[in-house]
RNA sequence: GCCGGUGUAGCUCAGUGGUAGAGCAGCUGAUUUGUAAUCAGCAGGUCGUGGGUUCAAAUCCCUCCGCCGGCUCCA
């Protein structure tokens, strides 16, 4: 079924659901109710406070609706009269949408007594929605703005077939599967805890194994890029905050006084960055400077937004700043870009959804050297053969900016890399190089990020793989299962090799069974489990099962060690 | 921050005003085991926090905190 057909079924029940709660509830103001992906939702306003228990008599009442098979009519009315009805109606959100309507004509549907205001198309009669669920209730600021008042919005779903809404269904639970909040206790990676603070992640041996290797490889990549590491300090003068301006714009920051100076801990590196730039005079031979650090920032993300990992108020950017002259802007954002895509996909993320935003309304900066950043960036897209979307004036006010949202497994996007031009910085920190002419010129300064935060990364990545990782992301990749505890000499030979040859393994030594130690394993998402028992000993062979269950009698050691180390090498995602 | 939900053992959850429970995990013991859970026993909780109502509160009310689903914002 086509993407239009689906929006329609499911527009069409998002106003079944709207005259259900309209009949089953007095005073119901309707606020908008679209189509979104997967599903619809609706907002209404309403004295009485939906709970969970509502959703299922708003079920029962769609059902009714739907068996009674009312046919929805479109009419169309002049705005004026549009605004007549609905006040009359009371309906005060619609006579609010009237307002910013510019037609002079607008369609209603009608169902019965049911009346809304809307675009349509629709299905011809409600007894055509059949496969449908209410999901779940949220609460959502009028036209998403906060000053607005709160109403209170239900989600729910709708498809074609019965198959359709089972396998959706279906999906959701998978992903509560793969949820990595879950993924990170049961495998052991990483927690959270009210007594640590709300946003704070501690990582476990396993988790912290999983980030040295994004790290590691991360910080080889960038070597061979020829970026130069920096450390910079976790807080910073508030003069420092000030001259970058993120002071003035309050931007939610943690600041605190030592010895009667203000300090704030710092939500980006940048400033540290330049310093380092400003430490001594720049020529334009030796552009461009590029200035990586794996920068730990903090910032006072609100109460409501934390998420796992996925959005958090400590977090570590793989963060660079590229200061340069102006026409090598170019070269410099083609290379960052490859670079990131070359990262993504090495971790397995192979689609994209890339966005350019380009100048907003208010900006610093020269119109030429916007325009200049802006084909850059647009160049780098199409060098790369990537295609993308422009947000025209969406971006920031200091420059023009490149945002890849990866999508994973499951076809949902997370926030990776980010590429910026910022105009803005140079200027407030006077940076300056001298150019061939003996002049003082100003460089242009990109800030990039090739993952964006190792934490969301991570998140995404545990999600990506829902737990089982390919071998060269795996905290542990070999379990050693001994079958009794005469195999334990031989199994500790095994793990000395693997050791050595630098493969993280264990050995199972609790006196369990063996479908015990493999169930165990199982759950764990280990790569290869190796049972070892008398005819291995003898054999001097090894029992190896592959996470995905096939089990292979009589491997030698060194054979298995040549696997695992050919598939690190090549960070190869076939499954084992 | 705002709206709604929610908080009981390490984890998953039962317990609606009258003596805090189960399974898994843990510990101890027995079992020496061949590809997704061997058996038994033991231990473990000021029921998120502070206050209130009541003869009596995990249970009812209020405060704060955390978490979950959204809104808004972002790496």
């Amino acid at each position: 079924m086509d993407k239009d057909e689906l929006d329609i079924l499911r527009h069409t029940s998002a106003h079944i659901m709207a005259q259900a709660v309209t009949e089953l509830y007095k005073d119901v103001r309707l606020g908008i109710g679209p189509t979104i992906e997967d599903g619809f939702y609706y907002d209404f306003d309403l004295d009485h406070t939906f709970t969970p228990d509502d959703l299922e008599k708003i079920e029962q009442k769609m059902r009714e609706i739907i068996k009674k098979d009312i046919p929805l009519v479109r009419e169309e009315i002049s705005r004026e009269e549009a605004k007549k009805l609905f006040e009359k109606a009371g309906a005060t959100y619609k006579v609010d949408l009237l307002q910013k309507i510019e037609e002079p004509v607008v369609s209603i549907y009608r169902q019965g007594d049911f009346v809304d205001m809307c675009r349509g198309p629709h299905l011809k009669s409600t007894g055509r929605v059949k496969h449908f669920k209410l999901l779940n209730l949220a609460g959502a600021y009028w036209r998403g703005d906060e000053n607005n008042p709160m109403l209170q919005r239900i989600y729910g779903t709708a498809w074609k077939t019965k198959g359709e809404l089972d396998d959706y269904l279906n999906k959701l639970e998978e992903i509560a599967k793969r949820d990595h909040r879950r993924l990170g206790r049961e495998l052991d990676l990483f927690s959270m805890s009210e007594d640590i603070g709300p946003g704070l992640a501690v990582y476990h041996p396993y988790g912290t194994t999983l980030r040295f290797i994004i790290e590691d490889f991360l910080k080889e990549e960038h070597k061979k890029r020829g970026y130069q590491f920096v450390i910079s300090p976790h807080i910073m003068k508030a003069s420092i905050w000030k001259t970058s301006g993120h002071y003035q714009m309050q931007y939610p920051m943690y600041f605190f006084d030592i010895e009667g100076q203000e300090y704030g801990i710092k939500p980006m590196n940048c400033p540290a960055h330049i310093h380092v730039y400003k430490s001594q005079p720049r020529s334009y031979r030796t552009l461009p400077l590029r200035f990586f650090e794996l920068g730990t920032v903090y910032r006072h993300e609100r109460s409501g937004v934390l998420h796992g990992l996925l959005r958090v108020r400590g977090f570590t950017q793989d963060d660079a700043h590229i200061f340069c002259l102006p026409d090598q802007i170019e070269q410099e954002i083609l290379a960052a870009l490859e670079f990131a895509f070359f990262a993504l996909k090495t971790f397995g993320f192979e689609e994209y959804h890339v966005m350019l935003s380009t100048k907003p309304d208010k900006y610093v900066g020269t119109e030429e050297n916007w325009e200049r950043a802006t084909e850059a960036l647009k160049t780098a897209l199409e060098d790369n053969k990537v295609s993308y979307e422009v947000d025209p004036g969406e971006g920031v006010f200091y420059g023009p900016k490149i945002d890849v949202k990866l999508k994973d497994a499951l076809g949902r996007l997370w926030q990776g890399p980010t590429i910026q031009v910022d105009f803005n910085l140079p200027e407030r920190f006077d940076m300056v190089f001298y150019g061939a002419d003996n002049a003082q010129h100003r460089p242009v300064m990109i800030h990039r990020t090739v993952l964006g935060s190792v934490e969301r990364f991570m998140g995404a990545l545990i999600e990506h793989y829902g737990g089982a990782f390919p071998m060269w992301l795996a905290p542990v990749q070999v379990v050693i299962a001994p079958i009794a505890d005469r195999h334990l000499g031989y199994a500790t030979e095994i793990l000395n090799e693997l050791t050595a040859n630098d493969i993280r393994a264990e050995i199972d030594e609790r006196r369990e069974t063996i479908p015990a130690k493999i169930r165990d394993a199982q759950m764990r998402k280990i790569p290869f489990t190796v049972v070892v028992g008398d005819k291995e000993e003898e054999a001097k062979t090894l029992a190896v099962r592959g996470r995905s269950g096939q089990d292979r009698r009589g491997v030698r050691l060194k054979e298995l060690v040549l696997e695992i180390k050919e598939k690190v090498e090549t960070k190869s995602s076939d499954e084992v």
